[in-house]
RNA sequence: GGGCUAGUAGCUCAGGUGGCUAGAGCACACGACUGAUAAUCGUGAGGUCGAAGGUUCAAGUCCUUCCUGGCCCA
């Protein structure tokens, strides 16, 4: 037992348990007190800058493990580009206004609601999402991600809104915005427009009728079959009212259709639904005159039943065989299908239906009736038409108002658009969607796609807690007006006091002195009381943050979120970019899927398997999540569950652990006064640093291309494999047993040392807690966090190809000679490999030649006590992956020395040291 | 239904332009050590590369179809 105090063994403070969930906290009050998010942020001479632009999550809940991996990843990138030499600052963001916070506020308000007004019903909204902010904030930085957090950027804020509604003037004076109309959800008993989160679907009877639609036009080239018998198209609906409304029917470009003979006249349908609609009919179907393609009649026209005006036959790929005829009835300003089939073929978007639910009083036939309630008289009068082929009823699912109950209708209103042609806004965007790079490679494709099929940008919403349109009306002549100079006007107005003022002084105290009406001249206006679309809003952070703030640089080097952004914020930063400024916000966009539990379903409170980051932290620690980012290839949908988890522990672990023991054998190494010169180092030495030198090239790239998932296997590998189970332990016996201050051990002080510098350095992106702990233990001056350092400059010399190869096959032949003590030990010869002998042999040539020159080495190599090298071995095993290699495995000759436990034959040699062997005899001198 | 996308051992990932018995780590089993010890080391067993066709002397890798997921639309 006295010899082991002679030995140098491991000494460290550096605990092997992480208690995350406890010690993190004191790492971030250690970071607060060096004011770290401060010293990030700050602006640094010299540096190149990097802005990755955050996008802002909305101000409504907790977190969820989305967020978390969007901002681990965000936090990721700008740590690494900041220990690349980059001054990369990190500016979070909230997006504040919109629906879901109105509707929660609403809910919160009740009745009060009532006799509040719009701007006490804002200021709710306002504290409403300030106190979320303040939440999530705490919920990031828990992460561990730094940034500005003090200054993050509001959507709320007097100087965003301001921005915001500049951005709206730039588009009016450039004639992007206009007005026109678009259906809505409209509940006509609550006289309001709802949102999709509004309505509620629940059972409802509806009629069900089927109309005729007499066709009016000439036969197509070859369907004269068709003439001498009336010919019409066959439509069903449930809602007759908008029958006053249709202007066309649609027609599946896919599908076959007939004509088939009945009572004396040709009906078209869908061939696929022919028998259906006969049975329903309840007639007997007659010959099929024709069978024809849609197209043939696309552009042709139909006359209307109940009005002397067409009804064109269009083309639309959503008509279906589900139910119905084929034909379907259409009325743009009713039905988003035929709206959009409206736009296409340039029909009018005609609503006859005022905010009550009444007909417009100049509505012929019906004019001041109510809908739906005019459904019989509808029917009657395409029965009197003797258009009407039957009528009955069905049960579905019908929209509902969420707050009176009341079956909703859908209606087309007059709205707000960006137009996507105008100053060729599309095919601007789509040009530099093609120069921006995305992340994977496919964003481009996906986003292409949408932005080239996508509809104006309605930008309306008629709701309270947004920044307002800031158009007016004349009140003498009605007409809007929506002047880019006028709105320039109220932003400047804005930038003191925010866009709650619109809501809090008349349109005169809004308007620049002497506007008049530009059509009638009147001087009197009223305010458009419509707000933005929160997209909106978040899309011109580039204009309000970005371009604004002047430590960031414009266009932005990186946006970076999930793939659903390609529908949302990438989308729209684009087009408010390019129609504003004719330039792309953004340089990179990196997007990243989504969670999945570990079966891989999204998701859901319902179901029950949701992790919540808050419980992993308290579980496992935030360092565990952020090291569970860097294992998944977040381009793909990843995964997370307790078994991940634990899995990611266990790889944590082993990199702690590899920490720690270097730092036990480095307690005594001082590398300004103990450093070995690199020439001088021993060659095992040399190999493990010219191994970390691969490393660190390696991991850099791997952060440079953003594979984060390609450094972790990699650092986890070289801490596995190369460290732990070959360098570190065959180092044990250098360590331990050679004399403190010996080049021996300094040797592999030295390589220890720089090993754990780089690690430490090239980890601290992903593992910020642990790398900053590390860090407080490694000797040596250095910053006060490694979140102020760099990442490692090692020499490139370190890298030696030649010295790698050879041990490489030293390495092989160590796994054969491995597997030849497990035989051996299982045989009960041995236990400890140090008990054994081993004894080699090759054929003639490079291998033989390597084991030769290395002879001295092997017993060290293999961490047993004597290895010798013979011509031939009789009884030896043969490698099957090495061939001429052949290898014995015996006892090993003399006895075990006490201090080194290897064996030897030459203890007692030494007579001051007559229990030892000779080597560690001399140790000790 | 459309756009984009994924499917290699229980888990996380490697497998440029097709070419030796498909790799790594973890987990697992068995064993060793007790001077990294709620650690460390060794050995081993795990895969019809989502399925089926096809091209080719040769396919995880190319083509077609299908199945099962994900995001966004409809």
């Amino acid at each position: 037992m006295e010899y082991k105090d002679t030995l140098n063994l491991p000494v460290t403070d550096f605990p092997m348990r992480a208690s995350l969930p406890q010690r993190e906290p004191e790492i971030l009050k250690r970071w607060d007190e060096l004011e770290l998010d401060r010293r990030v942020s700050e602006p640094q001479a010299g540096k190149p800058n990097f802005t990755l632009h955050d996008g802002p999550p909305y101000a409504n809940g907790h977190i969820h493990i989305g967020h978390a991996l969007n901002k681990i990843l965000k936090d990721i990138v700008v740590k690494s580009r900041r220990m690349q030499g980059y001054y990369a600052p990190y500016v979070p963001g909230w997006d504040c206004h919109g629906l879901p916070i109105e509707l929660k506020v609403d809910q919160q308000l009740g009745e009060k609601k009532r006799t509040m007004s719009k701007v006490e019903i804002r200021r709710e909204c306002r504290k409403y999402a300030q106190q979320w902010i303040d939440i999530q904030r705490d919920e990031f930085r828990r992460l561990g991600v730094l940034g500005d957090w003090q200054h993050p950027y509001l959507t709320m804020t007097d100087g965003y809104e301001a921005a915001t509604a500049r951005e709206l003037a730039r588009f009016a004076e450039r004639g992007g915005l206009y007005k026109g109309k678009k259906p809505v959800h409209w509940c006509s008993s609550c006289v309001t427009a709802l949102a999709e989160a509004e309505v509620e679907y629940g059972d409802h009877t509806s009629p069900s009728i089927y109309v005729k639609f007499a066709y009016d036009d000439a036969l197509p080239a070859g369907l004269e079959a068709l003439a001498g018998k009336p010919l019409a198209f066959v439509i069903w609906t449930t809602t007759p009212w908008t029958i006053p409304a249709n202007l066309a029917v649609a027609l599946n470009p896919e599908l076959p259709y007939v004509a088939v003979e009945s009572d004396g006249e040709l009906l078209v349908m869908a061939e696929g639904l022919k028998d259906a609609v006969f049975r329903d009919l309840g007639r007997e179907p007659g010959p099929v005159v024709a069978t024809f393609e849609a197209t043939a009649f696309e552009r042709k026209q139909c006359r209307h039943p109940l009005y002397d005006r067409p009804s064109l036959l269009v083309l639309g790929d959503y008509v279906t065989l589900d139910a119905g005829t084929g034909c379907v009835h259409t009325a743009p300003g009713h039905g988003q299908d035929d709206y959009l089939t409206g736009l296409r073929y340039g029909l009018e978007i005609y609503n006859p239906v005022d905010d009550y639910g009444r007909y417009l009083p100049a509505l012929e036939l019906f004019g001041g009736e109510k809908v739906p309630a005019v459904n019989p008289q509808v029917t009657a009068r395409l029965a009197e038409a003797g258009a009407l082929l039957k009528e009955g009823k069905v049960s579905h699912s019908y929209p509902h108002c969420w707050r009176c109950k009341k079956p909703i209708i859908f209606r087309a209103t007059e709205q707000w658009f960006v137009a996507m042609e105008a100053n060729d806004l599309r095919g601007q965007a789509l040009r530099h969607i093609e120069d921006a790079r995305w992340i994977p490679h496919w964003g481009r494709e996906r986003i292409y796609n949408m932005i080239a099929n996508r509809p104006d940008w309605c930008i309306s919403r008629q709701r309270s807690w947004g920044v307002p349109i800031s158009a007016f009306y004349c009140t003498q002549c009605g007409e809007a007006l929506a002047d880019g100079k006028v709105m320039h006007h109220v932003a400047d107005l804005f930038e003191h006091g925010g866009s709650d003022l619109w809501f809090e002084k008349d349109a005169s105290e809004l308007l620049p002195a002497g506007t008049t009406c530009a059509s009638c001249g009147a001087a009197e206006f009223r305010k458009e009381m419509d707000i933005l679309d929160v997209w909106f809003d978040s899309g011109v952070s580039h204009a309000a943050v970005v371009e604004q703030l002047p430590q960031l640089s414009s266009p932005a080097d990186l946006y970076l979120e999930g793939s659903d952004q390609h529908r949302g914020w990438f989308h729209s930063s684009l087009l408010a970019a390019v129609g504003t400024r004719g330039t792309a916000p953004y340089k990179a966009v990196l997007t990243h899927g989504f969670v999945l539990d570990q079966e891989g379903r999204p998701m859901s409170k319902s179901v029950g398997n949701v992790v919540a980051p808050e419980e992993v932290i308290k579980k496992y620690g935030a360092e565990i999540l952020r090291l569970w980012v860097a294992t998944q290839d977040y381009r793909n949908d990843t995964r997370v569950g307790d078994n991940i988890l634990q899995q990611v522990s266990e790889a944590y672990r082993r990199i702690r652990n590899t920490a720690r023991y270097i730092l036990g054998n480095i307690h005594d190494f001082d590398p300004a006064a103990d450093r070995v010169p690199a020439a001088e180092l021993l060659a095992i030495d040399r190999w493990a640093l010219s191994k970390l030198k691969g490393l660190a090239d390696r991991v850099r790239t791997a952060y440079d291309d953003y594979e984060f998932h390609v450094l972790y296997h990699a650092v986890h590998n070289f801490c596995a494999v190369e460290m732990s189970a070959f360098y570190l332990d065959v180092l044990k016996d250098r360590l331990y047993t050679a004399p403190a201050k010996s080049v021996e051990r300094r040797s592999a002080q030295t390589a220890m040392y720089l090993i754990l510098d780089t690690l430490t350095r090239l980890m601290a992106p992903v593992l910020s807690f642990t790398a900053d702990e590390i860090w407080g233990y490694l000797p040596g001056e250095r910053e006060a966090s490694v979140h102020l350092a760099g990442f490692p400059q090692l020499d490139a010399a370190l890298a030696d190809a030649d010295l790698e190869a050879r041990f490489e096959q030293l390495l092989a032949v160590r796994g054969e000679v491995s597997k030849q003590l497990e035989v051996a030990r299982t045989a009960k010869l041995i236990g400890s490999g140090l008990e054994a002998k081993v004894r080699l042999a090759a054929t003639p040539g490079a291998l033989r030649d390597l084991l030769q020159a290395e002879s001295r080495e092997l017993a060290t190599l293999f961490i047993v006590s004597q290895a010798e090298l013979a011509d031939a071995l009789a009884d030896g095993a043969a490698s099957d992956t090495l061939p001429g290699l052949t290898i014995r495995v015996e006892r090993a000759a003399g006895d075990k020395c006490p201090r080194c436990w290897t064996y030897s034959t030459g203890i007692g040699d030494n007579q001051a040291h007559p229990e030892i062997c000779p080597r560690c005899a001399t140790a000790l001198g």
